[in-house]
DNA sequence: AATCAGCTCAACCGCGAAAGG
DNA sequence: ACCTTTCGCGGTTGAGCTGAT
């Protein structure tokens, strides 16, 4: 048996908004607010609407603080390096930009950013081969490379690194070659996942690695000749890894925040590791969003810790907008 | 000028989660 | 504890636009 839907398809209207009816419930929301029940709404705002398609119309396009198009190299770097760690999540990744809608967001990176960073990725892949013509010795060797280095199409599969959306059933995952693709553009911060590695590994049925030690690239010309992690696993050390608080996330909970340094996330998951509360609240509620589960999880296992702040049990993604 | 292909983005669809009875 | 209703989300579609031929 089907799902029924959610109002008579045949008896309302469907397809492009004219004006009259973007100013219909534009004023209706104005006067009387949502009201908490969109399905009600259409037949009170005199609109032959399916309450569904109110709710769209308002959130992505008559709200008033909406933003379109003109995205900043900035929010493309947030987009990208959030897109990395968590998937395709695009409410949460749109809730980081001011103005955006989810929708507006995941229109922009598949027909805009994806792109681009396929092209940083081809760009980067030239780079690499060039590399390892020019130092056909050197794998194994120097800093901040291990291993030998694979062919860039097995790079690719094998350094896409292990998101949370991936190892989560809940979230659709990126492919492999968006994934590989912006970690080539805007290197995500392997950090995000070394935090979330010992409990996602533990979802995974096998043991968390062993805490690596951070190591910092210099810059992204190191990054860029970074090999692989190791395949299948969640890499504890990753060459190209820039430090979280460097890469994104003081855009998203501001520089003070953060203490400063690399070894912030280097051991393990970092807000058992805080020793500023405030801090510590910040980064838990982030990653309640992001990992939602694992924490659960991980508030159940280290419930005694003495600088631990329990992030608010609801709405846990609204404070950090 | 006509045609075609590719692109953009608003809107739709269906699912899972949350809320309420 | 169960069921129904509603919400919110992410994936997909398709009409309209634009540029190339």
């Amino acid at each position: 048996m089907g799902r029924a839907p959610c109002c008579d398809k045949t008896s309302v209207k469907r397809g492009p908004w004219s004006p009259e009816e973007d100013e219909l419930l534009r004023s209706y929301v104005h006067n009387h607010g949502t009201g908490g029940n969109w399905i009600a709404l259409p037949h009170k705002a005199g609109l032959n609407r399916c309450g569904k398609s109110c709710r769209l119309r308002w959130l992505n396009y008559l709200r008033p603080d909406i933003k379109h198009g003109g995205y900043t190299e900035q929010e493309d770097r947030i987009i990208c390096s959030l897109y990395n760690s968590i998937g395709s999540r695009w409410s949460i990744i749109a809730s980081k930009l001011p103005g955006r809608t989810d929708n507006d967001v995941k229109n922009y990176w598949n027909t805009k950013l994806k792109k681009k960073a396929t092209a940083m990725h081809q760009h980067h892949h030239h780079h690499q081969e060039y590399y390892h013509h020019q130092q056909p010795h050197s794998s194994g060797g120097g800093r901040g490379r291990r291993g030998a280095a694979a062919p860039r199409s097995q790079q690719c599969a094998s350094s896409m690194q292990p998101s949370p959306a991936s190892a989560s059933s809940a979230v659709t995952t990126a492919s492999a070659s968006d994934a590989c693709s912006f970690g080539a553009m805007y290197p995500s911060p392997p950090t995000t996942l070394q935090a979330a590695a010992p409990v996602l590994a533990r979802y995974d049925g096998t043991l968390p690695p062993a805490p690596p030690q951070q190591q910092q690239a210099s810059s992204l010309a190191e990054f860029s000749a970074a090999p692989a992690p190791p395949t299948g696993a969640i890499s504890g050390t990753w060459a190209g890894g820039l430090p979280l608080d460097d890469m994104f996330l003081p855009e998203l909970l501001g520089d003070s925040e953060f203490p400063p340094g690399g070894d912030f996330f280097g051991t393990g998951f970092a807000p058992l590791l805080l020793q500023d509360r405030a801090a510590s609240a910040s980064l838990q509620e982030l990653s309640a969003c992001y990992f939602p589960n694992a924490q659960a999880e991980m508030w159940a296992a280290a419930d005694h810790h003495v600088n631990y702040v329990k992030p608010p049990p609801a709405g846990l993604c609204h404070s950090l907008t």
